[in-house]
DNA sequence: GTCGCTGCAAAGTCTTTGCAGAGAG
DNA sequence: CTCTCTGCAAAGACTTTGCAGCGAC
């Protein structure tokens, strides 16, 4: 289940290279790099959780209070980072979609259907049928996302 | 990938089965059986689609268009069967959320995110990898889901 | 008969869009 | 300077809800 390959110093050279990236993206589209878009991915990149466009919005806020940013803005940048793979997108339940930073290693998602919690977690053997399957039915893939749901151990319980 | 173990026969017993199964779950909970409802689980089950709320409206305006049935009773239905669940959804790229019937075989999707269409596949490995994830992190499994987003072989000869 | 169900339309959510001023390149 | 971005508010898309009459049990 642990999946820990990164420690503080990689994680900021990791997003450096993923700031990057960003930048380089905007360029190659004749995008602007501004201090909104960096501040969400950052928030992005902070956070552990699968944020909800809401969610950000509230945390950048939170962390940059002096910084007015509209809900809209967060709306376009995400759509942006979503169209790049840059993050992606989970949706589930009633509410709307969660987004998360594609650039960590890739997982999936074990979902409580009692209290809304996400776990991840990595397979070998799944990552691989899941290319094998692709490749066998002509699809080039892109990208990929599982979902469990079902009921955490703690909701067990009580 | 061909997963035919179903014949016509067994598809009517398979739908008297479903309906029982829906009948004893409205029975349950002092439900009642209604013609919308009816009509709902009937067109769900004859459709190899994965359907929006609209697009199943719409189905079943084509096949009763005596029966006026609403667009609220339709999400009410379906929010009844995915609670229950007799159905599951999926939501993915922008527009909301699909919906099909849980109770044909389990599998899961490559979904071409340049034509939308969506195709069906079952792997043994992947869904018993998947039943030992669950156990091994106590998480008791109600269902799952996996989709793999890539282009489809017709989508990539344009 | 009772009480849940339905269609309709109105009310909510969540997201997107138009616009005029601000700001990156 | 030019042309994209941004925040705001208004518009849209998708869902849910209140209600009065209808219909299953």
């Amino acid at each position: 289940m642990s999946d820990i390959t990164t420690n503080f110093n990689d994680r900021t050279i990791e997003y450096e290279q993923l700031l990057n990236d960003f930048k380089v993206l905007l360029k190659k589209n004749a995008l602007k790099f501004t201090i909104q878009r960096e501040v969400i991915l950052e928030t992005l990149y902070d956070s552990d959780e699968h944020l909800t466009p809401e969610s950000l919005h509230n945390l950048i806020q939170e962390k940059f209070p002096d910084l007015k940013i509209g809900i809209a803005t967060v709306y376009r940048t995400l759509s942006l980072l979503e169209d790049s793979s840059m993050v992606t997108s989970l949706s589930f339940g009633a509410q709307g979609k969660k987004y998360e930073l594609g650039a960590k290693d890739h997982h999936d998602h074990l979902i409580c259907t009692e209290c809304g919690s996400i776990t991840e977690f990595v397979d070998e053997q799944i990552e691989h049928r899941q290319h094998k399957i692709a490749d066998e039915l002509g699809f080039f893939m892109k990208d990929h996302s599982m979902q469990i749901y079902g009921i955490c151990k703690l909701c067990q319980q009580t």
